[in-house]
DNA sequence: GCCGTTTTCGGCCCGACTGTTTTCAGTCG
């Protein structure tokens, strides 16, 4: 049973206790712990088997004695009773727009509704107008809100959302009035998927810009408009808020909707304790209800409560309030720390342009060095190479590199790692390149103790450097492969592998919190583009964003080092791996 | 159901918008 599936077994019971009306805080104390559970690095099995599950935050006696019977039995009798009470197809009402638990539960006692079907009979039978507080026209929101939901509803990766977002920025920044406009909510801390898009802004006169706003030309309609807030869905599906407030409020109002709510709600409970209460106009006095002016920026805010900066990323209630309050925040790396690019394709495997367009593209960045690692022989769809292949494209590099071409071409290569953790070329000859990348690219279907094996297995050889996308999720499209992600991280640390966090946007794997958790247990990251064109080298602003939510500094990140001690580093490890094998 | 250098009981963020209301409940972020 994995953490995923035993939070699944928490967020489907507050769901069914939400349409049965149980307490609210209730259900909120079961999501909280689904959540939580579904970060932890360590399996529930074996923080149970050490008896130290009411250690995990959210979680006490109730839900801890609930997850042993999950482990032991699969399921809990609290869930099965509530199967047994409430239909199958109710709590899917919840993810309608509009409809919330009350409603839901009138429905399913009024008129007998247990599924999005019956509701969607219902609201064209006319039969929901009678019903307390709804009439005509929210029997039309309704049907409005089912054909949305069953044409869209997934979540965008950040790199769709991002550049989106972005655009919808420039082509509001027009106009009439608007001093100020920024992204705020998940895009702003960078979140890997996103639901929504939040933007905030500033105007004396709020009017013409909401006008311009529910006129852009990717809203489909407006869900909602008002002097201070409006929504609009855009024809791809996604919703857009838009938040205006007078210019002098604007750090207010950025820093309430870049979120995270959980951790807007800490700082809220340090102001109570200073008599103030923050919502998104600023700071005011409980008692006299009397602003508290401070500056206008975010840092503002955090100084009147005695706090730092904390950056966007990592406002998650993670442990940074407390890191804040003790002086210890790290310093996040940032983009102009990285020297180079440690993984990346040429046209010799499945890469788009030759090995001097890619190196070309690196020295204008500003690279001091970058790493060809093209694909080795097992994947024959992307033109792996074999060893023959390898040894030319060697010489080859060799060549370019006499040349001075003004940056550092490293001789790479990206290895398969097979079925049973063998790699794909021979040994010997991974030994005279620069940099071995390792990954997994096939037999995604192994069940996670051979999974773990074959990667340990594989590292324990001592001949990969970096283990590049160490999960293999695919965002929104293929899950993890079954991997205990812990068991990888100690062998990594072990053998001096470096962790991946691959910084394409339909990857970046590590994620951020098992970055996070590699980085606590002493590996070293590598954050690489994986590029197959130079355009991609943009990819770097995602990977270097999930190495700032997962708390790194650029001492802990390989490519951000010098090419000296870049080499000195593999020299280093590669004769330790000698060492050990002996 | 969780949690506690204020508390082991009584809290658990705060405000905007909608649709239906004659003053507010429900929903959302």
């Amino acid at each position: 049973m994995t953490n995923y599936e035993i939070a699944r077994v928490f967020t489907r019971m507050a769901d069914l206790m939400e349409v049965q009306g149980e307490n609210p805080f209730k259900i909120r104390a079961y999501r909280k712990a689904a959540d939580t559970i579904r970060d932890l690095t360590e399996s529930l099995e074996s923080i149970a088997a050490r008896g130290a599950l009411e250690t995990v935050p959210g979680v006490g006696k109730g839900i801890a004695e609930k997850i042993e019977e999950i482990v032991a039995t699969g399921t809990t009798a609290a869930l099965e009773v509530l199967r047994a009470q409430v239909p199958e197809g109710l709590p899917e009402l919840l993810n309608l727009p509009g409809l919330g638990a009350r409603t839901v539960q009138t429905l399913h006692k009024e008129l007998g509704v247990g599924s999005i079907a019956d509701l969607e009979r219902a609201a064209k039978e006319h039969r929901v107008r009678g019903l307390p507080g709804m009439g005509a026209k929210s029997e039309e929101n309704l049907l409005r809100a089912i054909e949305s939901y069953q044409r869209l509803s997934e979540r965008w990766p950040l790199g769709r959302a991002l550049p989106y977002a972005e655009r919808l920025v420039d082509a509001l920044a027009k106009a009439p009035g608007l001093v100020r406009l920024e992204i705020a909510g998940s895009i702003r801390r960078m979140r890997d998927t996103i639901g929504d898009i939040d933007l905030v802004g500033a105007a004396q006169d709020p009017g013409p810009v909401m006008e311009a706003f529910r006129n852009l030309p990717q809203a489909r309609e407006t869900l909602l408009s008002g002097p201070t807030r409006s929504s609009i869905r855009t024809h791809e599906g996604l919703q857009v808020d838009l938040r205006l407030v007078k210019p002098e409020d604007f750090g207010a109002l950025l820093h309430h909707f870049t979120g995270s709510r959980e951790h807007n709600i800490r700082l809220r409970e340090m102001a109570e304790a200073k008599g103030a209460r923050i919502n998104e106009y600023g700071v005011f006095d409980v008692k006299t209800d009397a602003e508290i002016r401070l500056g206008p920026d975010e840092a503002d805010l955090y100084r009147f409560l005695g706090l730092p900066y904390i950056p966007p990323e990592i406002r998650e209630d993670r442990g940074e309030i407390e890191a804040a309050l003790a002086g210890r925040l790290p310093r996040l790396i940032e983009a102009s720390d990285v020297r180079g690019n440690l993984h990346g394709h040429s046209d010799w495997s499945d890469g788009a342009v030759p090995i001097t367009t890619m190196v070309e593209a690196a020295r204008s960045l500003g690279h001091a060095y970058i790493a060809i690692t093209d694909h080795s022989k097992a994947l024959g769809v992307a033109g792996g190479l074999d060893e023959e292949r390898l040894r030319r494209q060697m010489a080859e590099i060799d060549r370019l590199n006499a040349a001075e071409p003004g940056i550092r071409i490293l001789k790479g290569i990206e290895v398969d790692i097979l079925g049973d953790g063998a790699l794909d070329l021979e040994e010997g000859l991974l030994a005279e390149l620069d940099i071995v990348i390792g990954s997994v690219h096939s037999h995604f279907r192994q069940d996670e103790a051979t999974m773990t094996a074959r990667i340990v297995r594989a590292l324990e050889r001592g001949v990969v450097d970096v283990l590049a996308h160490p999960t293999g999720r695919l965002i929104g499209q293929r899950e993890p492969y079954a991997v205990d992600v812990e068991r990888v991280i100690e062998a990594a640390v072990a053998t001096q592998t470096a962790l991946e966090i691959n910084a394409n946007p339909a990857r970046l794997d590590l994620s951020d919190l098992h970055a996070r958790r590699a980085r606590e247990r002493g590996a070293l990251i590598s954050i690489n583009t994986d590029a197959h064109h130079p355009r991609e080298f943009g990819h770097f602003r995602y990977g270097i964003a999930t190495a700032r939510r997962a708390w790194l500094e650029p001492e802990y990140v390989l490519n951000t080092w010098s090419l000296e001690r870049l080499r000195k580093w593999l020299t280093e490890r590669r004769q330790a791996s000698d060492a050990r094998r002996q």
